[in-house]
RNA sequence: CGGGGUGUCGUAUACCGGUAGUACGUCUGCUUUGGGAGCAGAUAGACGGAGUUCAAUUCUCCGCACCCCGACCA
């Protein structure tokens, strides 16, 4: 993509009444566009981020056996009524139509899943199954802050599975868990398990995925040598305290965000629409059902929170929207732009996603820029380096410089690129 | 939903009961080009509605929007 074409442009200042670090970082850069309080539209940048997330994300619940489909988001108000979500899910967003007919809006689809569900798994050998789906989600929230981390439209994956027994749920639960926190570690994440209320969701207990920031709304206690960690709304420890999972770390307070979850839901779902299997005997069974969300515009909000330092954003490679930014810094020059226009040319041959800065701009500008954008590799050409037959190339994540072959770089981004998403 | 705050060109801001100014952006032209260039010209703005007043962007009231704190949070 040459950025004379990107139709977004970098702005200097943030919005005044933009506090989030994220909000702020996306705006400016030209990722996102704020419709209103809680309501994002991303644009081409953004949408490149989301699609890895997503394709991130998608690969993952397919290695674990999760089936993709895409449930409406437009629900009728009937299954709401039988579940009893109409009246008691207060973040439900309810809708009229002209002839007063009343639909919800998905905010999670147990509801739609189900029945769904229940037209197909039909014995026990169709158990166990689990299905996804990636896409819009509206919540009626009070209050929307924290730029793209808590809105009333966001991206959700969310997937449901359904179990013969409980041991087979909580074997998969483990696996789930597993993923999920493989996935964060890939998005460049620090993530914590932690035991949380099931919420007016489920009695049972729920596993939530913490990702440290001081952006968070959540806050937890972590073992600072085991893998212990709880969300204080239902922990009776503290900082200081002796874990009392190993018995030899100590607590550590932080301030953490949500992003993904896990909850076991029993038999409510499967017994409010009358989703019963066949089991080996022949006899009516209902199954156990899990869900496990993982919000993926909140997964984005997260990584410019944690990882973005004082010039911008810094993307780690696996959602990166482009993996090289070539900066031209001498545009009138025509020997400098024919290198960086052969350059671009070889980069994508070599299937590169590359963002080509041809603007007529001045150096100063295109940086702090690039910086801004956060792109991990930048190749800077100006006559400087030109000369010495070397390629300036710079990571983002850490200001290291190294001066490298044309074919070094095309290797490095090539290997790189591979391993997106 | 309770409390607090803010609404001025696309963005950030200034001033003022009487002609709304600046910077950045954008457009035109010329010069410039390795960390946010210079000159010249151009473009574009008072959230909405009532009220007070000779006169309201300014004061008052009512809406609406946005931000923050709290509560809430499938």
């Amino acid at each position: 993509m040459r950025q004379s074409q990107l139709f977004t442009k970098t702005r200097r200042d943030a919005p005044k009444d933009e506090e989030a670090k994220n909000a702020q970082l996306l705006i400016r850069a030209g990722y996102v566009h704020k419709e209103m309080a809680g309501v994002y539209s991303y644009l081409p940048l953004g949408v490149r981020v989301l699609q890895n997330i997503e394709k991130m994300v998608r690969e993952a619940m397919d290695s674990i056996g999760g089936q993709e489909l895409r449930m409406a988001t437009l629900h009728p108000a009937e299954p709401w009524k039988t579940s009893g979500g109409w009246d008691n899910v207060d973040v439900l967003f309810k809708v009229q139509s002209r002839t007063e007919k009343e639909y919800a809006l998905g905010q999670s689809e147990e509801e739609i899943v189900t029945p769904i569900a229940s037209e197909y798994a039909m014995s026990y050998k169709d158990l166990p199954l689990a299905v996804y789906q990636i896409g819009q989600k509206y919540r009626d929230e009070l209050r929307a802050k924290s730029g793209i981390m808590r809105g009333r439209e966001f991206g959700m994956k969310d997937m449901y599975s359904f179990h013969a027994t409980q041991e087979d749920f909580e074997r998969f639960y483990q696996i789930v868990k597993d993923t999920y926190l493989e996935l964060y570690t890939k998005a460049g994440l620090v993530a914590k398990v932690t035991e949380a209320s099931g919420g007016s969701f489920s009695d049972k207990l729920s596993y939530e995925f913490m990702v440290l920031t001081d952006a968070g709304e959540d806050d937890i206690v972590y073992c600072d040598q085991c893998t212990h960690c709880a969300n204080v709304e239902v922990a009776k420890e503290k900082e200081g305290d002796t874990c009392p999972k190993c018995g030899k770390g100590t607590l550590a307070a932080a301030k953490a965000s949500e992003v993904g979850n896990v909850f076991d839901l029993g038999l409510k779902y499967a017994k409010a629409f009358n989703f019963t299997y066949k089991d080996a005997e022949g006899k009516e069974q209902y199954p156990i059902m899990g869900c496990y969300g993982l919000g993926t515009t909140r997964l984005m909000g997260v990584i410019v929170e944690a990882l973005a330092d004082d010039k911008g954003i810094v993307w780690p490679e696996a959602v990166a929207p482009f993996m090289v930014h070539i900066v031209s810094v001498v545009p009138n020059d025509a020997t400098t732009v024919a290198y960086a226009d052969a350059l671009y040319d070889d980069l994508k041959k070599a299937g590169v996603s590359v963002l080509y800065d041809d603007r007529d701009a001045r150096a100063g500008e295109k940086l702090a820029d690039a910086d801004l954008i956060g792109i991990p590799c930048r190749v800077v050409i100006g006559k400087n380096t030109l000369e010495s037959g070397k390629i300036e190339s710079t990571y983002r994540r850490n200001g290291e410089v190294k001066l490298i072959s044309r074919d070094e770089l095309i290797a490095f981004a090539s290997a790189a690129t591979e391993h997106h998403g």
